[in-house]
DNA sequence: AAAGCCTTTTCACACAGTGAAAAGCATTGG
DNA sequence: CCAATGCTTTTCACTGTGTGAAAAGGCTTT
């Protein structure tokens, strides 16, 4: 394996992520007919595995209230240490976020989807929430930059997984317009987004290459669109690449 | 359920969780066969997980060298979202580490382990590692006043599976003596601990109750021992107190 | 007090999960 | 350069685990 997708099933280990994964897109705790309609799952298989995770710690009952529990923080703890990435990721964050004053951002790729693994805010005062953990979309801002290193398979599972293309300034995007702006990312080697995942947000991204030419990560530097035009986002693209490179090396400690 | 123990097995799910215990206890990437030694599985089985949860993204394979994923910072970002007490715990820690200067934390209870929920620094520079999502002993410092709390049957799991409960000072100490102390700090409401668990460190913890009364969390404040003699510490006794209590009565939001 | 919905337990069956063993690969050393 | 060792991966037939339907037991709601 180690790469394979051959499927030797493990139904009930499956679905125990699957009810991970419910509780984790919900922000309060659930009751388990609602985890078990949501799941997909009969209330008896959840009531078992729902069981099982809080043994684990990985879920927490509160009366019957489940929710995701303290274990999951000690598994990300362990892969912050243990991932190379994210381990070269602060310093080089910090150095993008001092010298361009803007929020520097450390993306992987999971599943679908991609994930915040660092961030080092900068100078200006646009912190949102502490969103290290955040799962985001594929199809805007950063997340292109992953998208277009995607083989054309799960490019299509993406696209048919996305109901809605538009972007969050409201511009609608067609499969052909992504495409193309795919296209365009692989043949200059970064992205700029304005408006695209938050309004009045505008930023640039270049992907982090694996020795073996994959791509499952994303450097970006981001802030307030009014007070960062194109321009100077653009002006800090080689420098940006810099990063990347500098990431990319980072895998073999 | 919601508080039961008898147990429907589901063994494969089980041991799911066996391999990312396995996992996170290792400092550094493991291949395979090791990771079925550990775990006490067959290769074939330790692959079919592995599999599993790589697909799931909690599993990073490179090449044949696995470890934990990014899925696990998703994860934890939603309990630490979705949790009443980690939610009230930035700013009653901040409170607390503004005006004592030491380094304020919060530990819940896992199984036989405490996991670092939330930590604000004070004043004193006095920094390791970023240690959220660590697991730490119940026997040493501000793990005892958990272990205080548990009922007597999970005491003695406990007692048997710590091999060693001498501190970090060199100080060995019986089961009986132990014992003491746990009675103590129930009787007391809070522990005073130096070089615990870390040489040089002390620190005061309290119990953060719950409506029905169980403890699963404490609050406490450390800082260098030389600079912080007991006395000191004893006279944020009050303080720590009161954080616990506000902290207590968060859990319903 | 009855109706409705939720949680939990029970049970018999089917098939998912299992490990032994074989087949492939890589690495090491003579 | 080939043999030997130790790892990863695949295969396969058996068995016990995981399964959902249905019943039983709790709460709320009306």
């Amino acid at each position: 394996m180690a790469a394979g997708q051959p499927q030797p099933s493990m139904r009930s280990v499956e679905r125990a992520f699957d009810v991970i994964e419910v509780l984790e897109q919900s922000d309060k705790p659930m009751r388990l007919s609602n985890v078990a309609r949501r799941a997909g799952l009969s209330p008896a298989t959840t009531l078992r595995l729902l069981g099982v995770l809080q043994r684990r710690g990985f879920v927490v009952a509160e009366q019957q209230a489940y929710h995701l529990g303290p274990a999951t923080l000690a598994a990300a703890h362990s892969f912050l240490v243990t991932d190379s990435l994210s381990r070269a990721a602060t310093p080089v964050l910090q150095e993008l976020a001092a010298t361009t004053g803007l929020t520097a951002t450390l993306h992987i790729r999971s599943g679908l989807e991609r994930i915040v693994i660092a961030r080092v805010d900068g100078a200006d005062p646009l912190r949102y929430q502490l969103p290290i953990g955040q799962r985001l979309p594929l199809h805007l801002g950063a997340g292109k930059v992953l998208a277009a290193a995607m083989p054309e398979e799960e490019l299509e599972a993406l696209m048919s997984a996305v109901r809605d293309l538009s972007t969050a300034g409201g511009k609608s995007v067609s499969e052909a317009d992504l495409r193309a702006e795919l296209a365009l990312i692989r043949e200059r080697g970064y992205h700029v987004s304005a408006d695209e995942r938050v309004v009045g947000s505008s930023g640039v991204s270049a992907p982090v290459p694996r020795p073996d030419g994959q791509v499952m990560a994303t450097v970006g530097i981001s802030g307030p669109a009014e007070r960062h035009p194109e321009s100077e986002m653009l002006s800090i693209v080689p420098e940006l690449l810099r990063a990347a490179a500098a990431l990319g090396r980072a895998r073999d400690l």
